[in-house]
DNA sequence: TTGTAGGCGTTATCAG
DNA sequence: CTGATAACGCCTACAA
């Protein structure tokens, strides 16, 4: 009952050959419609089920694709995992995920790893310690595309799938200043990294674009947490010139930020605004509502899946694909003062 | 550059048969340390990675799990696969996800899906909607592990990681008996499920331990979602004794029964206290923050996939293992009434 | 201690 | 249209 049932058992049933089974299997169009229908019968009669191995072994491909993320549990990434394996799973592509814990060392051994493992192609966002780029090469060398997400490193022969974050600072900054704030703060992570300098540009292009002076002051580089926009907040109320807005490149750190302001009894968001970044699940469920920018995760899922597909589609031409997709600005309570010309969603 | 390189390169460089290249490999015992370590060497040297495929065709094995849950982007299962992942990766396996969108019919394909790529185990939650087992006992028949968690059917041969809901649901009761309620209604989401009828049953025992009557009326099906939440509030202050706590068996019914409780102007936790079910991280997040059950789901990845490798280990005799996890009560604002003796976290 | 040969399940090439 | 055969890369009796 167990024993799997080979193309040498449905052949011998039948009486002809292993390889006249393996054409009728494949619609070989040089094989009788007769002996074609008789073999597909027999087949799902005998229960027969493609090896895959056997395949994979001929043919050198897995039908699986790795996907390498920083941790699986966080929202965006898990929203991500989901999109690419919903685009992936018709078209008979299993997705192996792998998580670095934003190790560096780790997410080049987990490369191997995948490499090892002969996926068809790997689909990752880079780890925030990532410098070199050696295994990513060997990625390439290996002729295996790849595609990078959200955070990217700049690399030549390698497709990535971003949101335009200079747009979303943008949009986000200037939401801010047409509220009626005038002195906005940004909390950011790590400049070195091109989504988070993304933002910061798009925030300085919009203070700049309303003549609004850019104050050094007012940029404060903070870990994703809570406590560290507590922090921010405390350091940045003790300007003489106090900020009345925070525009924060990480959900948590604004969180962060409304908590601490909730304590020091400053009323938000009429005395100071707060608008985030991700549209956390959290931030439409917290009684004030925060203000954020959506990244539409699902879709980038399913965008940097597609742009895998086109590339095995040509396997021999390299191609390399740059897709931005738009950021959207959630206004929420954190941020919407009465004197705004905005509407509340 | 890109070609691999089998056994029989490595042979060929020093004038050795491809069988003795294996076993030096392998580290077989009948095979001279001089030749072992040279062979080792001359591979590392030639960038020797062995080919999965070919294993896995002589061997039957994938070193590949597979893991099944509705959906990927939900943080309860998204965390129990981050559990998965850690405990497999160190032990040479990957992790292939897939999700079934609560369709029953889905749950059966990618079943069979993950049967005919050879994966070692499967790791699954069930979909609310399976009715049937067919697919089940065919995992079992191929002789492949089969674990389930949290969601779990009452198999035979299938071992399973759960958390005690029923004390979960008993903690979650009894608590808002301490604080003082004494109309305690109970919003479930189908009794037809293992996990939501022992909440149940735990809620129920509760009440009956402090001598307070089971009122039918209190007991409300809902969807699990904030909407549903809302609608259940409503309905319940309709009566005429109406309750003055709710334990919902989802923290998402949970957050649109305070929701609408706001609205309604009633003060949580004084006039009307809550506690949900899983501790979403969204429900330390709120304003007023919510009590809840833990399930440590990261746990309980790593448990079933602990049971997993058990099983592997054994593949003789059929090991059937039932792991039950502690849920933890988290209490936090919306049932801390400072008539309790509880503490506040 | 090492070599030889066969097989895991498919597919591709070459005949017929 | 179909059959025979080799090959994918590895492992393992069996022989030497």
């Amino acid at each position: 009952m167990k024993e799997k049932v080979t193309i040498y058992d449905i052949a011998k049933a039948l009486n002809i050959t292993a390889a006249t089974v393996s054409r009728a299997l494949n619609n070989n169009p040089k094989i009788s419609e007769a002996t074609k229908t008789l073999v597909m019968e027999t087949a799902k009669k005998m229960n027969y089920e493609q090896n895959r191995f056997a395949l994979a072994l001929k043919s050198g491909k897995s039908h699986n694709v790795g996907v390498i993320v920083p941790f699986i549990n966080r929202n965006f990434f898990s929203s991500i995992i989901r999109g690419i394996e919903e685009e992936l799973y018709p078209k008979g592509y299993h997705v192996i995920i792998c998580q670095t814990h934003e190790d560096a060392k780790k997410e080049e051994e987990t490369v191997q790893n995948l490499l090892n493992a002969q996926v068809d192609g790997i689909l990752m966002s880079v780890s925030k310690t990532t410098q070199q780029v050696r295994h990513f090469k060997k990625i390439l060398k290996s002729n295996t595309p790849l595609v990078f997400f959200d955070r990217i490193k700049e690399m030549d022969g390698v497709s990535t799938v971003t949101i335009n974050d200079f747009q979303g600072g943008y949009m986000a900054t200037k939401h801010l200043i047409d509220v009626g704030c005038t002195r906005i703060a940004h909390a950011t992570v790590d400049l070195a990294l091109p989504i988070y300098k993304h933002r910061f540009e798009g925030y300085k292009q919009a203070l700049e674009d309303h003549d609004i002076a850019y104050n050094d002051d007012y940029l404060i580089t903070t870990k994703s947490d809570i406590d560290a926009g507590e922090k921010a907040i405390k350091k940045l109320l003790k300007l003489k010139n106090a900020p009345d807005a925070i525009f924060s490149a990480s959900d948590y750190a604004a969180l962060g930020a409304i908590q601490q302001l909730n304590v020091l009894g400053i009323k938000v968001p009429d005395d100071f605004a707060v608008v985030g970044f991700s549209n956390e699940p959290f931030t439409q469920f917290m009684e004030l509502s925060m203000s954020t920018v959506d990244q539409s995760p699902v879709e980038m899922g399913k965008t940097a899946a597609r742009v895998f597909l086109e590339q095995m589609k040509e396997p021999n031409l390299k191609i390399m694909k740059k897709v931005e997709l738009s950021p959207e600005l959630i206004v929420r309570k954190s941020s919407s003062k009465l004197t705004a010309n905005n509407k509340q969603i």
